[in-house]
Formats: C-alpha cells, structure tokens, sequence
DNA sequence: AGCTAATGTGACGTTCACGTGACACTATCT
DNA sequence: AGATAGTGTCACGTGAACGTCACATTAGCT
C-alpha cells in the first residue's frame, strides 16, 4: 500500500511492535504513540491516513480521544479502528456509535488486520471519488446509478439501492438496524425498524436470480451484515 | 468570456480570492473549492469548463485528483491549469505527466493567468465542441447544431437539442434534475424542477418515431439518464 | 424435543414520484 | 401587427415504492 501512514496507539509496546511488523510487511508507513498525549500531538502533526486505536488505555480512555477527534474537522475523517480485548464486546457498541470504522480483537490475525485497514481504505477512497464499487461479477456505478451483474441490469428500488450502496462501502462489518436507519434513511426518521427487514427482503430477492444469495447476512439479536468472500 | 465556469481548488482563501476577482473581471463564471472533496463534488456536480488546481493541498495532494479525474470518462477532458509554488518546480513534470494542460507559478500575473485560460478554451473549443457525436444511428453535428437518424433530420427545440447533447456528452451517467438544471439551463435559473419533466417528455416524443425508445431513461427517485446500449 | 424470541415473507393500503396533455405567456419571424 | 414556435406551469391520472401488519419459519436456548 503505497504512501499510506498509520498511526498505531497503544500503551503496550509488545502489541506496538506486532503491529508495526504486520504493517510494515504490507508496506504501510507507521507511526507509534503510547499514551493519549502522544496520540493527540501525532494525530495533528503527522495527519496520519488511519489510526489504529486501544481501548483499553490509562489516564485518557480510548473512545474520548476518537470522540475528541470526530468534533475536530481536520481529524474527522481520518478512519479509527479500534482495538479491543474479548472481554470488552459491550464497548463495541459505543465505539461504533462514537464513529469507529472498525474494530479487531486481541489477539488479531495479522492477515485479517492488513485486510481490513485495505477495505477501509478502499471505502476512503470510493467515497471520495464515487468510482465504481465491485465485488465478484457485480458491479455498481455510483454515477449511473446503476447496479449490474455480469452485464446484467439490476432492478433496484430506490431504498434497496441506498441499502446496498452502503452495505457495499461497509463491507463485512455488521450493522444494527438503528445504525442502518441512520445511515441510509436518514437521521431524523420515525420509522418501525422492522421495516428495515423488509427491505433487506427485497434487495435479497433482487440479488437472488443472479445467485448472490449468501451476501446479505442476518446476524441475530444484532443485525444485518454484506459478507463478501476472502 | 461567456459562459465557461471555473473551478478554482485551493485551500487558502486568500489565493482564492485573487483568482475569483482576476477571472470574474475577465466574465469567468467562478466556483470555489477548498479541499479535495469540495473539488470532487463540485467537479461531478457542476461539471466546470476548467478548473485551476493547487498543487499543495493537506489530505488529498493536486495530483491525485488530477489522476481521479483523468481516469473518470465524465472528468477525462475538463482542463486542469496547476497552480504552483516556484520552489515546486521538479513536480512540474509530474503534474504535466498526470494529464495537467498548463500551470501557472504562485504568485501570478492576472493577466497572464487570463490569458492562458482563453488560449487553453480556443484549443479545446477547435478539438471537441464541433465533432459530431453518434451512436447507433444518431449523429448530432454541434456545428451544424443539427440532429440526424438515418439521415433524417430530428425536430427538436433549442432545450430540447441542449439537453440532447448534454446528454450524449455524459452517456450512462444519471443526473439529478438540479444537476440538469445547473448544465442545461444555466446556473442562476429559478424554474421550477418539475418543468424538466415537460422537456425530457418532448426530447422522448422526439425520438420515439425513429425507434429510440428506451434512450431516456428515468432514475426513480433520483432524475434522469440517458443509456446506449453496451 | 420443545419453547420462545427473533427473523422471514407475502399481502395490502397509502403515499408519492413521474407521465402526459392542455394552456397561457413570451419571443421571434415575416 | 399578426402568426408561429418555444417555454414554463398546472392538473390529473397511473403505477411504483413504501411502511405496516399478520402469519410462517427459524435459531438458539433449556
């Protein structure tokens, strides 16, 4: 990955340098801080691409420094992901609400971690540029508007093309339906979220007869997720 | 100049501000961005005659626009005059590598700066704005401002010719009704929205009995699209 | 296996976006 | 000046899209 730099923030320095090797095997540029202070002077100087965050961190906690950062217009839009222990899945919902990308739990699969900081920068840089999102033979173009299947014309309507275009820059992350009402209604909406599964119904139905079929995921008591093979 | 629009990406205001008032002395139509996604917004939305680009910009660097740009079948041919620092001299080559049609060094002469822009719409107008567009059976003549199928003449309005052949410049993209409205009409227009409705009917109506059907095609909740096959 | 809560699914009434023709007003031409 | 073509707005009709509900089905538990 080229020219990318990653802030990696965490007070241990054993999970720093496991880090820092995974990135730098995958050729990304990395930058350590191992206290909130540091964090907050790197993340106005160096203007990292992409913040790997701690959680778990004494004096200043994790979720204030990104809520800190997504108040500031210059560090708003630079990707978090957070970095949690098993034990601490509640505090999931919060750092996704406070405006994590991502997260991965300790211990982590170097594999899986390059994986997802490429995904997310992928969405950076598709939801700059609107240029066309794929995945196996589907293809949707942002500025046609359109979504096709090995050439195929998709029929989409409206909502379940917002549903799928998110879904679609969000790759294998799960969403709860709140999360998804927010994101693609709209946040001021008084709507019964089971609706949400209607609609994540049709767009099932619309995919299902070009045998896109295990895509659009339910996971239980939590929500819906857009899997996307390796 | 009548009727070119120029947008002008630089983060600082002040520079913005002389370009603004140097182009508008010159009848320029003028937008402003101040960041790589303002840029990249307006450049889709307001599809400008040229634009003039800041080489130095935080975030997102002038050149990877131009490259976005360059590579984007709606963005391939806008003119793009850099702006840069003289001590920025060795990216010069660069940038005119990227695809840039001129640049300019900080701080510029007014005059100059005029002057290269009118010379850089001569060349493009000589280039683009008289070769006949076609596809399938249709052929539009800009020079002759005259549309043709299978060598009969199609009857159609003024609007309705403008909004042909906005639309054979940007095939399979869809537009929003403001978006039309902003190309086709002009920018300070005060119609109501609904009226392109009216004209799209009559541009269809104009085309059905050549058997161009399905040419104009209306994005549900969103606008309209003009879609050739393959 | 049986139970329960969560999700899948089809149907239905309503709303809303778009298509379409008519009409009045304006600009342009003879 | 009168005629004609072009344009914007409106009113009405139609079908698509949406949200909700009732009921079927499933997953995950004991």
């Amino acid at each position: 990955m080229d020219n990318k730099t990653v802030l990696i923030v965490d007070d241990e320095a054993a999970i720093r340098d496991m880090l820092r090797v995974a990135l730098e095997m995958a050729n990304f540029r990395c930058i350590e801080a191992k206290n909130a202070y540091e964090a907050q002077v790197s993340i106005v100087d160096d203007l990292p691409d992409l913040v790997l965050l701690d959680w778990m961190m004494p004096e200043v906690s994790g979720i204030e420094l990104l809520r800190r950062w997504r108040r500031n217009p210059d560090t708003k839009k630079i990707p978090v992901i957070m970095l949690t222990a098993k034990a601490e899945e509640e505090s999931l919902v919060k750092g996704l609400d406070a405006g994590a990308d991502d997260y991965i739990s300790k211990p982590f699969s170097p594999r899986e971690l390059v994986a997802r900081i490429k995904t997310i920068f992928r969405r950076v840089a598709s939801e700059i540029s609107d240029s066309p999102i794929s995945i196996d033979e589907m293809i949707m173009d942002p500025s046609a508007r359109s979504v096709t299947i090995t050439g195929k014309p998709v029929s989409l309507g409206p909502t379940e093309y917002r549903l799928l275009e998110f879904f679609l820059m969000h790759q294998n992350r799960a969403f709860t339906r709140e999360q998804l009402l927010n994101n693609v209604w709209g946040n001021n909406v008084y709507i019964d979220e089971r609706t949400i599964d209607v609609h994540i119904r049709r767009l099932r139905k619309a995919l299902e007869p070009f045998g896109y079929e295990n895509y659009v995921q339910t996971v239980r008591g939590f929500g819906y997720r857009m899997a996307v093979p390796e």
